[in-house]
Parts: C-alpha cells; sequence; structure tokens
DNA sequence: CAGTGGTCTAGACCACCAG
DNA sequence: TGGTGGTCTAGACCACTGC
C-alpha cells in the first residue's frame, strides 16, 4: 500500500464496520458526517457516500438528512436467499433433473383462489400439479393455479415436456411477487407423490406473482424430505 | 416534466427493466454499453452505470468487463428477509411479548456440537433453552448453545429476564452466519413447550454465528402452529 | 432556516479479458 | 491491445427535516 493509492469504498466500509463492531460508535449513537470523514480518509465525499450507503442497504446504519447517521441498535440484518428454477437448483446439486405432469385441467374458479387472486366473476384458470424430481427421487411437488385472463394462450398441452415453472418465465414477465414459506403436513395427494407418510411435515412455500397489478399465478411448492433452504453472510 | 429537469438513476432503472420486460433486449442477448444509453438518455455515463450496477445486483442482468452487459435468461431473483429480534417481531405484530428460560446448565459438550461448530477439545459450552410468547401464546422455543471460549463473561443469571438472543446482539457482535431454515415433526419437549402435539409439523430455523473464525453461538427456534415468513417483492 | 444526506456531472484512470 | 465496466474526484445543486 503505498501513499498514491486511492482509497476505496470497500476500505471505508471494513473501517467502518469495524469501529461499529470495536464499540468505538456505540449502537445507537450518532456517527461523524460524510464531509468529517472523507477529511479523515482523505478522499471524494461521493466515496464515502458510497461506503455509507451500502452500510445503510444492509441494515448496519440509518441516515437522515439533517439528522446524521445512525448506527442501528437492533441490527434487522437480512438473509438473502437465491429462488433459482428448480431444475436449476437440482442441477446444481450435481443430480439429474426430471419433470412429470400429473394432472392439468380447467376446472371452475374456486372461491378461495378467487379471493385469494383477487379475480374477476369470470376470469377462468388452469389447473396443474407436476413434479420435479432429483435422481429419480422425489425433490418437490408443485401445485399450480394460472390466471387465463393474464396468460390467454396457455393450454396443457404447453406443460407436457416442460414445467410451468420455466415455461411462464419464458411467456411472460412478472413484476410483482410475494413468497411465503412454512411447514405443512403432508397429505394423502402430495405424501403419496413424495413418498411421505400422511402427516409427515413438509416445507412448503407458497408463491403469487403478478404483472403490473394483474394477477398470473398462485403456486404451492412441497418439498421432499429433509429440505432445508439455507444462507450465510 | 419539464427539458431541465436531470435524469434519475431510478427513471433510467425502469427503463431498461421495461425494456427486458417487453423484450426490447431478448434474455440472453447483450444490450448497449454504458456510453452509448448515457447518450441516449442524455445523461452522465456515472448515472447509467449505477442504474445498471443495481439491476446487476438485483439479478436481473449480468456485467462484464470487455464483452459488455447481458440481460439475464434465467433471473435468479433473490428473495430478502428481514430477521429481527423475536421480541421486535412480535411486538411489531402488535402482540404483548413475553419472555420466559425453561433451562440453563453447562453440561460437557457434545460431540456433535463440538463438530458442527469446530470446537478444540477443551472448549466449554452454556446450553439454554428459553420461550418466547405473543400474547401468551406460545410463538418461539429456543434451544441455543453459546461456545464459552469466545463469550467469556457469560452466566445463566444474565439469562434470566433477558433474552439471549437480545443479549447476544448487545454483548458480542459477530462477523458471520449461517441461517438454514426447513420443516421439522415436534418432538416431546418441544411439542409441550409449544402446545403442540408431538408430530406436528414445525416451522425450524437454525442460526450458527462467528466471529471472524470463531464460533459464538448456535441456535434452534421453533416456531408455534401456523408460522409462515413471508416477502414481497 | 440551516445542516445533512441524495444525486448528478464531466472527466479521468484503472482492471479485466476476448480476440 | 483495445473495448467495456469499475471506481474515484471535485464540484454543484437539490431534498428533506429538526430546530
Amino acid at each position: 500500500m503505498s501513499l498514491s493509492d486511492k482509497v476505496s469504498f470497500r476500505d471505508i466500509k471494513a473501517q467502518i464496520l469495524a469501529r461499529i463492531r470495536d464499540r468505538v460508535w456505540a449502537p445507537g449513537a450518532i456517527m461523524p458526517g460524510e464531509v468529517e470523514l472523507s477529511h479523515e480518509f482523505g478522499c471524494a465525499r461521493a466515496t464515502v457516500n458510497r461506503a455509507m450507503r451500502e452500510l445503510a442497504d444492509e441494515g448496519f446504519i440509518d441516515r437522515r438528512r439533517k439528522t446524521g447517521t445512525r448506527v442501528n441498535a437492533n441490527p434487522i440484518r437480512q438473509a438473502k436467499f437465491e429462488i433459482p428454477l428448480v431444475r436449476v437448483e437440482i442441477e446444481a446439486s450435481g443430480a439429474a433433473y426430471r419433470y412429470a405432469l400429473v394432472s392439468c385441467e380447467s376446472p371452475p374458479t374456486p372461491d378461495w383462489l378467487r379471493a385469494r387472486l383477487g379475480l374477476g366473476p369470470d376470469d377462468k384458470v388452469l389447473h396443474l400439479q407436476c413434479m420435479h424430481y432429483a435422481d429419480n427421487a422425489p425433490f418437490q411437488f408443485e401445485d399450480r393455479w394460472i390466471n387465463k385472463a393474464t396468460v390467454p394462450d396457455i393450454d396443457c398441452s404447453d406443460f407436457e415436456t416442460l414445467s410451468p415453472n420455466e415455461w411462464l418465465v419464458n411467456q411472460v414477465p412478472f413484476t410483482e411477487a410475494e413468497i411465503s414459506f412454512s411447514a405443512t403436513a403432508a397429505n394423502e395427494s402430495n405424501a403419496d407423490l413424495l413418498a411421505l407418510p400422511v402427516g409427515e411435515p413438509v416445507f412448503t412455500a407458497e408463491r403469487i406473482t403478478w404483472l403490473k397489478t394483474r394477477p398470473i399465478t398462485f403456486a404451492r411448492m412441497f418439498f421432499g424430505r429433509g429440505y432445508r433452504m439455507t444462507t450465510r453472510f
């Protein structure tokens, strides 16, 4: 490191984090402003700004105009989970991926779904169920409803060999999504498909997507035994 | 909007996203470079840079020197979950929070824990179990091990009224964390505390934290019936 | 009103890497 | 080796908000 080296926003982030960790600036306390720090570190204010902005995004500090920047007392750390396609997730684990369509039909729209997605009285839906296997072991059972009003050119034949998951990604962009995770008990239909006893705990994901304000699809995904969703930071 | 208004990186992000959504730039295709876009939008390159950098962070595009920027074919969208303190989570829901210590002791370190945390043969641990209630209903059962080598000044008396969760946040900063979620079956000890039948599905979180390379704590958190972790984007 | 963060600019140099 | 993204600078003006 020579004197001519420019100071990077990464160095500044690390410095600030170290000072927070070592309680140089106590939780809840105001820390120096951008101008002061840029003098101390001998760099431009923009550089300090980027460092502090990223720290704020990551939940370490709280920034407010006029008041200044405060060290976050209860760091609401946020965990990021990557949500890849099932196929990609399975292939990344080194296993062979296999897809199978279980059923596909166009039933009358159930009331609960109408309520959940905010569908109009005449909106039709497609209902399909399919399986994703990893090395021929059941990995995920997918139970999906698709709004025909938003996705008109759709037909069960589309899903003979391609998962709806992937078909939708390629055909219908979405702008909003809601995901939730929970633990449910295997019922008769998914216990059978996942090769589990009825009542067994199943890691379950629900996902709704919209294009602007128009609902596209509602999906429930039931994962096979022992599934874990993990992240590090 | 007047001609004199400066172009914001937000506008540019929105524009680019719209073009990706509308397949103006197809998935997998190279999109124009920063210089070209800055001319088109009539702004500085730095502004385009910030817009594109954020889109890259969010997983929409893939940037490489020399090659240029590519629209991501399989958008590995990442879901961010906020991981607040249990107390904060409960209070935010409008419920009254209550904490209760179930047990606290210093047993011989179990081998599985030694392996899991990479503890040395002489490292001692503290084991404690506690409950978090929301409006007096069981919300979360916490089963935690703390490494005394990393956290020397620790004693069961610290946790009579303050949850270990909160104590650690205030006393011991961490640098690394690993979190994983799964669905498990209630066993006899947690079924009783959570007021659930044995075998009932339980949403379960495991968390390990380190200070640099030294393990601090391993915790398992079992959530009461119907718990959901939700996010939107 | 005044102080702090938020953003944009114009220009510069650097780092990486495909051809 | 040239082209593209990555970053820093110095300066400017704006926007929000506590006093």
